[in-house]
DNA sequence: GGGGAGGATAGACGGTATCTATGGAGACTG
DNA sequence: CAGTCTCCATAGATACCGTCTATCCTCCCC
């Protein structure tokens, strides 16, 4: 059984003359004939009751015929839909952003994604990295903005913008007086993020220290490290986006001597058939941080 | 876009994997990687996300398949509505009947038919001859049982029993003391059924009326008739099924010097589909009346 | 790096939907 | 009442398409 024959069937029904049906449904009138008797066959009952004059659907077909119909609008949705969905740059994009950068991007990066994409429903989720991978493999995600390098087969990314990291001090710490700190200088009174934010090792690896920190504090958010910086209990790295919040914590920040920085990328799945949109939403988060490593390292973005 | 081709996808949204959506197909797997493919490339969007290992609907895939659920659904119901339709003795069958038989001949055949075709819900529909001719014509009647040759070209008829007349007197009239009348000495005080039933134009040609009857009443039903003759007003000739509600009435009946009877035909349509069902109505009725016309005659059926 | 699993591709084959041309039945008309 | 018209059915040819087997390519694992 066919779709193409239901339609048939309903043309018949519908013009009650095979002539005028095939016209409707573009065929020769033999070919309608030929099908729908062929369908009555594969059915075992008779559809139509015709004459010479007349063509009139049985109690039978009365009956299936809202079955038909149902199944013909069901076959249309499907094209309908499958229409709606066509277009890569439209429908839903669930894209995962690490907790460092997330609150410091999305509200830069909202409205030129609406301006630019109005019709992709861009949906974040913030994890750190390694679950948003996982969750990338599962297909929870479609894509995810990460700050370190992605070498997986099954998985793809691009590099969007260099987000320069910078010193963050107590204004009454010996370094403040500075208008530049060495990398190597903060390692002393580091403190770091928990374990599994990629900042937590960037930030380690910048300032020489190999890992071991005894009893240091591990903070478990940026905001909560800013805070504690703030309150004199060390010095931190901090990414580049974050030095506004930074500042209005009462905190300076010094640009740093070899000017370290990270690399924001946008991951996908090697296989996502939507990589149009993710390559889309990387391209708008990209123009827009266009030039932030070289003229807002102060937080001027 | 096939049916087949949308059973294909839910094996595969099923099976999330190729090969083994293709055994449960029934189909080999290239032809399922083909014909997938070629919906995709229909849709214009891509419905499942294929790597070496996995297979998983995309977002459109979660969004169309409901409705290709649907599609499966109406198309299968349609094949399990037609096969339930499939039998020929089952199912509605609207047959018309005179006014002057019906209310006779169907407490004799419900039983019989009831037993003899348990699945065949018979829908008797009571007029007169043209209406139910008509009926017939528009599809609003599958059969119909006449007293009258049915001579159209887009109707077929059978016969199925014959039904003598019999003289229907008041118990004073002078021709109750006979043993059977002639049908002609009914002529002078006949009282025959208003215009349109055909007992109404058999009556006066079995007494060589021409038609022109003056005054005479004219009664809207056999039962009005009969009640007239039971008061005195006249004569009639009644067919003989109504031979037991005659008597009830108070009336004496005669057999008639010649045996004039009427026919009583199934007919239908020429082209019905479900003819089977008629001829099968129709030989329950002309077997549950066989004989009738011989050794029923004085109304002993 | 060799083997295995799984999907994609290629080429051949067969079924079937479609066409044009024609047949045949029934109804209207001069 | 024959001619004609309408309309559905049939016949035969053709082209498309779904399906197969055989093979390739990619990826993963040992």
């Amino acid at each position: 059984m066919n779709l193409r024959d239901l339609r048939y069937v309903l043309a018949v029904a519908e013009h009650g003359h095979f002539g005028h049906a095939a016209e409707a449904c573009g065929i020769s009138q033999p070919t309608l004939s030929v099908q729908v008797r062929k369908l009555e066959e594969i059915l075992g009952i008779a559809l139509f009751e015709r004459t010479s004059k007349t063509v009139v659907p049985t109690d039978a077909c009365e009956r299936l015929i809202s079955h038909v119909r149902a199944a013909v609008a069901e076959a249309d949705a499907i094209l309908a839909v499958a229409r709606s969905l066509r277009n890569p740059l439209a429908g839903r994009l669930r894209l995962g952003i690490i907790p460092t950068l997330a609150p410091y991007l999305l509200p830069l990066v909202f409205a030129p994604l609406r301006e630019a994409l109005p019709l992709l429903e861009v949906e974040p989720w913030e994890d750190q990295t390694l679950a948003l991978l996982e969750r990338l493999r599962t297909h929870d995600l479609d894509g995810a903005l990460l700050a370190t390098e992605v070498d997986a087969p099954d998985l793809a990314s691009r590099p969007l913008f260099a987000e320069p990291f910078l010193a963050a001090l107590p204004p009454d710490h010996r370094l403040a007086a500075r208008a530049e700190v060495a990398e190597g200088e903060l390692a002393e009174d580091i403190l770091v993020l928990a374990d599994g934010h990629c900042l937590r090792d960037q930030t380690l690896a910048a300032c020489g220290r190999s890992g071991a920190l005894g009893s240091a504090m591990r903070a478990t958010s940026l905001s909560t490290l800013l805070n504690m910086v703030a309150a004199g209990y060390g010095t931190t790295l901090i990414p580049g986006l974050a030095a506004g919040t930074a500042q209005d914590a009462g905190i300076v920040l010094r640009p740093l001597a070899a000017r370290t920085d990270r690399t924001i990328r946008i991951a996908w799945r090697a296989h996502f058939p939507r990589r149009a949109a993710v390559e889309a939403v990387g391209n708008v988060v990209a123009s827009r941080l266009k030039g932030f490593a070289a003229g807002a390292s102060m937080g001027t973005i």
